[in-house]
DNA sequence: ATTAACTTGTTAAAAAAATCACAAGCTTGC
DNA sequence: GCAAGCTTGTGATTTTTTTAACAAGTTAAT
């Protein structure tokens, strides 16, 4: 197989198996098969030969995959073999815990520069970088080569963060505030919020009880 | 329709559907259709309706929906009509983020206790909070009503939090940790990675691109 | 060199989820 | 009171995703 539609719930579970494959290179693990990794993950063994299968053949019959060699062409098909720069608007509670988040530089993203519009936090030096106004980043982004947005505004001030990235021909958006927004089709935009998460286990308790 | 077994995606969209109708109940929208929550949610305006069919019937055919009532309805049907109590393991960057984070008691959820196993945090006071070694899970969780475990330790001392958790009769848990854990089956696990979105992102700008 | 034991990649089948389409029901205006 | 205009809830249909099954390829032992 290769190319065709890209189902979404497969990149999530790629992204398992960069972790699990991973933790199983340190652990000194240097091939694997389709069944071990499928336990590892708590999938369907056919499901990751599947999900492989649509960015190429990267394993050897009778034998498996060998651990980082598939981790590499992984990294390959989703595109993060490489450095992705962000730009981050909002610098409160949730921005200020990303720019101390250590694991963006590990997992190949940087963030480059920070935007707030309180006057308060405008000059704000953050480690060598200092907060400046969003309207700078329709100048900054071409020149800092900024790819990525990335949205921790309160929910009021997402849609206007959002027009600043897209008026500054960012290419993504990543967006913490609780609220959608409104951008051109060719923009992917992705919503996180943990509580999802919270709320799933709340649901799953509570219907285990009844 | 009423129960049955309802897709995990259903979840994840409920609790879009909240965010929005809170939103637009702000904006002093008191009732709305299936057909414009649906364009502000980005979804299908059949699948809200049959999603929320899952729960019971909270719309009046010919008028819609009254926003707030719906709003409860759905806090209801997910179980999130009332105060979970969380038990905290893991106190460093993520750990701490969490512990800063205003929405917890906003959204239902309280970090009643937090645990870490570094002999220089425990002791350390954390609002109206100490930090204790999770050996006092055990005992703690039953007299504090711990429901939910919130796994934020690095990722090879995740398992270790989890064999606590379990221990304590933790009730369901949330992984900030990189790492995949074992626990009983009729423990509900939800891993959280934001990491997964910027994947995500990337993917979606490189394919773009060809 | 042949057999036995594995494991992948892929086609076919099954299951699940999303969408369509419409009867049933509410509201308003005349 | 009735018709016209909406909008829900839900059975039928379509689409998508997951799982099963197996031919093709690899390795190791005899």
């Amino acid at each position: 197989m290769k190319s065709e539609h890209i189902p979404k719930a497969t990149i999530g579970r790629l992204a398992v198996y960069i972790q699990v494959l991973e933790n199983l290179l340190r652990d000194g693990n240097d091939v694997i098969s389709s069944e071990k990794l499928a336990r590892a993950c708590s999938v369907n063994s056919s499901q990751i030969r599947k999900d492989l299968a649509y960015f190429g053949e990267f394993g050897v019959r009778g034998v498996g995959y060998y651990v980082q060699e598939l981790i590499t062409s992984i990294k390959q098909s989703l595109g993060i073999d490489r450095v992705w720069k962000c730009a981050l608007i909002g610098v409160g509670n949730m921005g200020t815990a990303l720019l101390r988040h250590h694991d963006f530089e590990r997992r190949g993203f940087q963030i480059a520069a920070a935007f707030d519009c309180d006057p308060d936090k405008i000059g704000l030096e953050f480690g060598d970088m200092e907060i400046v106004c969003p309207t700078h980043l329709k100048e900054q982004a071409p020149e800092m080569g900024l790819e990525i947005g990335i949205i921790a505004t309160p929910p009021d001030r997402a849609q206007r963060a959002a027009n600043h990235l897209v008026d500054a021909n960012i290419r993504g958006i990543i967006n913490f505030a609780p609220s959608r927004i409104n951008v051109p089709p060719h923009i992917p935009v992705e919503y996180v919020d943990f509580f999802d998460h919270l709320y799933s286990i709340a649901f799953q308790i509570t219907l285990g009880n009844d």
